[in-house]
DNA sequence: CCCGGAACCTGAAGGC
DNA sequence: TGCCTTCAGGTTCCGG
């Protein structure tokens, strides 16, 4: 599942291949992959463009080219972008090429078919939709107790809710917790300062070391030269781990739900009642 | 605004 | 072997 540091990962690789290079033109083996323009005016407006950069909102990639307009690509849960030559075969799960001028294609892969690819004029409604960036600066212990205060869901859902904060999802959303020893259910409103200082703290390390190692590739995530990531190995408790072993404490891993999704916990080390 | 649940989608995995 | 059900989860929509 790319979360942050899996879309953080494919800008950072996908960018010495694309800079500075035309879009030849784009191959849309499914159409449904294009949310807007219309695939017609999709067409006449990327061809020819110059790439001039990528950057990352959330899990969004943003994709500038020299007209001015943006491709927003969104990977949701079994995207991935993979460089290749104009000569290679498609990859399984192709849904889109993107032919560059330097014999290189860029392969929309997608089992599910949930990833999207958009061309805008400005980030406005994409930005209006998260919250703070977690790696940023400005994102302190202070703007995080804010942001929790009075709230009255379970933490875990806040960390999945983009408005709440940006980038996070369901695997990095339980390491975080995990770091931080804090029950999934406990509501954002009751953490204590203690524990809100914690989280901060796990958030960061949690989304940079993953980043170091180059995102986890536990499902169908692959860097764009082919390659997985190796942020997985280091999960203590995230993504299946269930009913193996706390390596803090020795006791077991447990699975259970927070609000219809999948959640890793140690109930000894993240205690319900503090 | 806040919260929770369901829908979207397709392939993999598990049960029988 | 094959049919059927269940599960996976990022985002969006809807109801309270």
């Amino acid at each position: 599942m790319p979360e942050l540091p899996e879309v953080e990962t494919v800008k950072n690789e996908l960018l010495p291949y694309v800079v500075g290079h035309r879009i030849t033109g784009v191959t849309l083996v499914w159409e449904g992959i294009v949310k807007e323009p219309s695939v017609k005016e999709f067409h006449s407006r990327i061809i020819g463009q110059e790439i001039t950069g990528i950057t990352r909102h959330g899990k969004y990639l943003v994709v500038s080219l020299s007209s001015g307009d943006l491709l927003i690509i969104h990977l949701r849960m079994t995207g991935s972008l993979i460089v290749g030559q104009d000569s290679s075969e498609p990859p399984k799960y192709t849904r889109a090429i993107i032919h560059l001028d330097n014999k290189t294609n860029i392969f929309f892969r997608d089992q599910r078919k949930f990833g999207i690819m958009r061309l805008v004029r400005d980030t406005k409604d994409i930005d209006n939709k998260l919250g703070p960036e977690p790696l940023e600066a400005s994102f302190t212990p202070a703007v995080l107790t804010e942001r929790l205060a009075k709230r009255t869901a379970p933490i875990k859902a806040l960390l999945l809710d983009q408005k709440f904060i940006a980038g996070i999802g369901n695997m990095y959303a339980d390491e975080v917790l995990y770091e931080a020893r804090i029950h999934p259910q406990r509501t954002g409103g009751s953490l204590s300062r203690e524990e809100v200082k914690r989280l901060h703290k796990a958030i960061q390390r949690i989304l940079w070391a993953a980043i170091d190692n180059k995102g986890a590739s536990v499902d169908t995530y692959f860097r764009p030269d082919g390659t997985e990531g190796t942020a997985h190995f280091q999960f203590k408790v995230a993504h299946g781990l269930g009913g193996k072993t706390c390596p803090v404490c020795g006791g077991p891993i447990e699975r259970i739900t927070v609000r219809n999704r999948g959640t890793y916990f140690c109930p000894k080390c993240q205690p319900e009642k503090v």
